[in-house]
DNA sequence: GTGTTTGCAAACAATTTGCAGAATT
DNA sequence: AATTCTGCAAATTGTTTGCAAACAC
């Protein structure tokens, strides 16, 4: 299971990179498009899945429905709009003490940590 | 929009609160079916989603793509097993610290805040 | 009797997959 | 040449919805 290279993977990655707003599949599809007219969705999902496995970029499943996608790997904590669904950073640094407590109690292994806080944003917030 | 009785929504919610660990539509509908067999998966959605709405149970979205159901609606925190895909309850103690710690940085209304764990349960990390 | 709820089936949305051909090594 | 990757379309999965009949108040 060799790894080849592809343009349009190169292209998906490039395309991540740019957006700190952690866009869907389908945004990042319709993002590349503008350079590969011809890609299809299912080759930017299979490439999006791909990378995330290889831990080059993250999945973020934030309760929407939908599965947003950040270049982003280090972990940090994420906010997510409950009225327009926006996903932003939050400056918080992030905090592995929680995690260690967990293990304390806990018979098994835990691994990691995945924090959403939800609420309004900014824009949201004004009405 | 006023709530009228249904013989099948209280099974729903009875089923639930034998459980303590966090079914799938699915597996509720597969339970109830046992006190009555012509209820409809639709009739098991449609309820699960009005009585998360109304706050009578939670909805966990613990990114398996399958939403999980909890009688337990007290904020606390809960573990995924990555391997089997188990869900459960942890018990450290529930703390409001790190959302007002987010709140202090953040232009908008943090409303509450999603904490799963994830690594491998007790009988999955035997392997 | 009015309005809500049900069972059923069809619709839907997000994602995955099978396949033959194209691209990469 | 061998293998991975692509585009396309169909399949799959989880969930929602439209409708006529059944039920609750």
């Amino acid at each position: 299971m060799n790894l080849k290279h592809s343009r349009q993977r190169d292209s998906i990655k490039e395309f991540l990179a740019t957006r700190k707003d952690h866009p869907t599949a389908d945004v990042v599809y319709m993002g590349v498009r503008r350079i590969y007219p011809n890609i299809s969705l299912g080759t930017v999902y299979r490439n999006l899945t791909l990378l995330a496995e290889i831990g080059e970029i993250a999945r973020l499943r934030v309760g929407d429905g939908v599965d947003h996608f950040d270049y982003d790997i280090s972990p940090h904590y994420h906010f997510v709009c409950s009225r327009c669904g926006c996903v932003k950073d939050l400056e918080l640094p992030f905090s592995e003490q929680l995690t260690e407590k967990a293990r304390e109690g806990f018979t098994g292994e835990i691994e990691g940590q995945m924090t959403y806080f939800y609420g309004r944003c900014a824009e949201c917030s004004r009405e």
